[in-house]
DNA sequence: CCATGCAGTTAACAACTGTTCTCTGGAATT
DNA sequence: AATTCCAGAGAACAGTTGTTAACTGCATGG
């Protein structure tokens, strides 16, 4: 079904995908607020009217960063925390996807950790978004467990959401763990590992 | 001991006042790292120069912002969390505290939320090393308590971090509740104390 | 009372920004 | 083969930015 887009489109998606990665690049050292767009176009190597073809402006740009961050991440969840194994289990399972996820695309990371709560309102709105489908997405997976009976639907999102904005926090954790000098990584990473584990554990003993 | 400083430094710290207040006021719709310095100076109505006999960039601005917003709590801090009364009375006397905070100095509030992971460098590191100071404090009161015999200074420490970590979420969440619509705004901001509660308490039960 | 210090002003600078309009080369369509 | 379409280039625009220099007026200390 998916038949093969033209030597055209092909070329369009890949500058996109250019300006979307340069931009990545240049948020490592500052906010989506300051960034311009003939700086992303001088940095991909286009000329700065090229941008408008892709995006209306960087806070749109912003939008589709958070899409491509956190979009793909969705079948994980739902897999990492669907309800095989018994609680322990799954967070730790849950800890190692973040951890993993953490490693992979740390400026991913960074830039929703940043602009969760930076000037720029859509894409605010955009990061909240996806993490209620998060919040949604995992309430479902509690539903599926029998330990969840007598609940009301309103108390399981709340929970969920609990444990979206756990995940969030570990992966801050692991990054600035990833951020600092070599040789206190491996141990700084363990050690956030643990703690969470220890700080999720009880989110669900609220349950018993 | 005070002796009553000339009318021309109570001038100069008067403008310098107005610059905090008006950058403030500004980062309510954007991050410190779009902030420019003349849009500063014009929001108050002076010269873009005269910035300079104040601070040496905005980063630097940004800096001093962190002390006015956080530099006054730790006397605070200390008398809530100081060992009397059990643990579950501590911890809704912080959370009242903050929700206090949260209403008095929003502004201060979202300006550390936002710049906590931010764009600039200096900022990050100055908000790092207040919560560092508020940790230090926290772990000091927590090794009065006879409960914590036994810990190690490094545990004790973690777990202070722990306990700020989640003052400043809970912060965050109050200052969405104060964001929302007026009417969900009492129900929401309770909503928040509670669920913070029952976030903080576990943490001191891995204490037992 | 006079000389000094210094907060804030004025003017000018090169560099940079987002946005518009016009143009071009080559892929896509007919 | 001829035509349309459109991603990207190029040039120009008015407005903005941070920073420098030389100034002015007034509170200060001798």
């Amino acid at each position: 079904m998916s038949h093969t887009l033209g030597i055209r489109q092909a070329q369009k998606q890949k500058t996109r995908q250019a300006l979307l990665d340069a931009a990545l690049g240049l948020l490592e050292e500052q906010s989506l607020s300051s960034l311009g767009l003939r700086e992303v176009t001088r940095a991909v190597g286009v000329a700065p009217t090229a941008f408008y073809r892709h995006f209306r402006s960087t806070a749109d740009l912003g939008v589709a960063l958070v899409e491509e961050a956190l979009g793909s991440l969705h079948p994980m969840i739902r897999t990492t925390v669907s309800a095989t194994g018994d609680h322990e289990e799954r967070i730790t399972r849950a800890i190692e996807l973040i951890a993993r996820h953490v490693d992979g695309y740390p400026a991913h990371v960074r830039f929703i950790a940043r602009e969760r709560h930076g000037g720029v309102q859509p894409v605010r709105e955009a990061i909240r978004d996806q993490l209620a489908r998060f919040a949604q997405e995992v309430k479902d997976e509690l539903a599926k467990d029998p330990v969840s009976e007598g609940w009301t639907e309103d108390d399981l999102l709340m929970l969920a959401h609990l444990y979206v904005d756990q995940m969030l926090i570990t992966a801050s954790l692991f990054l600035e763990a990833l951020e600092g000098p070599e040789e206190e990584r491996a141990q700084r990473t363990r050690h956030v590992a643990q703690v969470a584990t220890r700080q999720m554990r009880p989110v669900s003993y609220t349950h018993l």
